[in-house]
DNA sequence: AGCTCATGGCGAG
DNA sequence: TCGCCCTGAGCTG
């Protein structure tokens, strides 16, 4: 479920759906049962996102820290008994709705001091206003490490996944090799502007749409083909489909230690990306 | 029914 | 770099 997209639309419609109302909080799998007991009864505040990292704060200081990991799930509905409890971590319930935690990396409840920690070790968040850019450029500039691997690097990029890293060097023509020293400061600005727009998009629509109109495989001649994820995209996932662009097999390969999505054509070896 | 894979990240080696 | 954790969908048999 979870690129940086998902988080904060999910701390929106928590604090929509429970900010400023007691709710009722229990763990009918037992894992989180006695800071469910603390928290049942008491008033949500509000929640907010940094990164992949979802914070939930209760009255009296105490904050719920959620990372979802690579299958965890926090879903929405009305306030009715579980379909399987026996995976349910978390239930937040109040006026008839309820969100449902399954399958979380972490779930744990903390202080506001820990709360801060977490978000120092963040790296700056396309999806926040307070991103400080310029941070992620300082990192990124002095690293050897390929262009492709930092994007998935959480104190550069908080919040960039597997998705978006593919897509946004596809839209840029970089070669998902090169060495982050040797990325120009323009092709920086203009992955972290397009990552900007693309993740802001991805919140609003709830799923990760990439391909530029002129590109859309209505456009180019080919049949539509949208991923599970549920939003179209150029390379990710379409390892041997033709590129979007030039029809060329999209290639597949690991980069630190997930699968990467890449046009051969497009993204050449030594392609130094920049605007298109 | 079982196996593999997935938008992630940790700790051991 | 590898194994491992969490759950469920989509395959294969």
């Amino acid at each position: 479920m979870p690129e940086g997209h998902v988080t904060h639309r999910l701390a929106r419609t928590l604090t929509a759906d429970f900010g400023g109302r007691r709710v009722r909080v229990s763990s009918p799998q037992g894992r989180f049962a006695d800071a469910a007991a603390l928290l049942d009864g008491t008033v949500c505040e509000r929640a907010e996102a940094i990164g992949k990292h979802l914070f939930i704060e209760f009255a009296g200081g105490r904050i719920v820290w959620i990372h979802l990991g690579l299958i965890g799930k926090l879903q929405f509905g009305p306030d009715e008994p579980p379909a399987s409890p026996g995976t349910l971590r978390l239930r937040i319930a109040a006026d008839g709705v309820r969100a449902d935690l399954r399958g979380p990396q972490w779930c744990r409840l903390i202080t506001a001091d820990e709360r801060d920690a977490v978000a120092a070790a963040s790296g700056p968040d396309p999806l926040r206003a307070d991103a400080d850019a310029e941070l992620a450029w300082a990192r990124l500039h002095r690293s050897r490490k390929p262009i492709g691997a930092l994007l998935m690097e959480q104190s550069i990029f908080a919040g960039v996944g597997n998705i978006y890293r593919a897509e946004v060097l596809f839209r840029h023509g970089i070669d998902p090799l090169l060495p982050g020293a040797e990325l120009g400061r323009a092709t920086f600005d203009s992955i972290w502007s397009d990552l900007v727009t693309l993740m802001a998009l991805g919140v609003r629509d709830a799923r990760i749409d990439t391909v530029e109109p002129d590109h859309t495989p209505e456009a180019m001649g080919r049949a539509p083909r949208v991923d599970r994820h549920g939003g179209e995209v150029y390379v990710y996932r379409r390892a041997g489909d033709p590129c979007l662009r030039c029809g060329t097999p999209v290639a597949r390969a690991e980069l630190a230690g997930r699968h990467l999505y890449w046009c051969p054509e497009c993204q050449p070896a030594g392609a130094p990306g920049g605007p298109r």
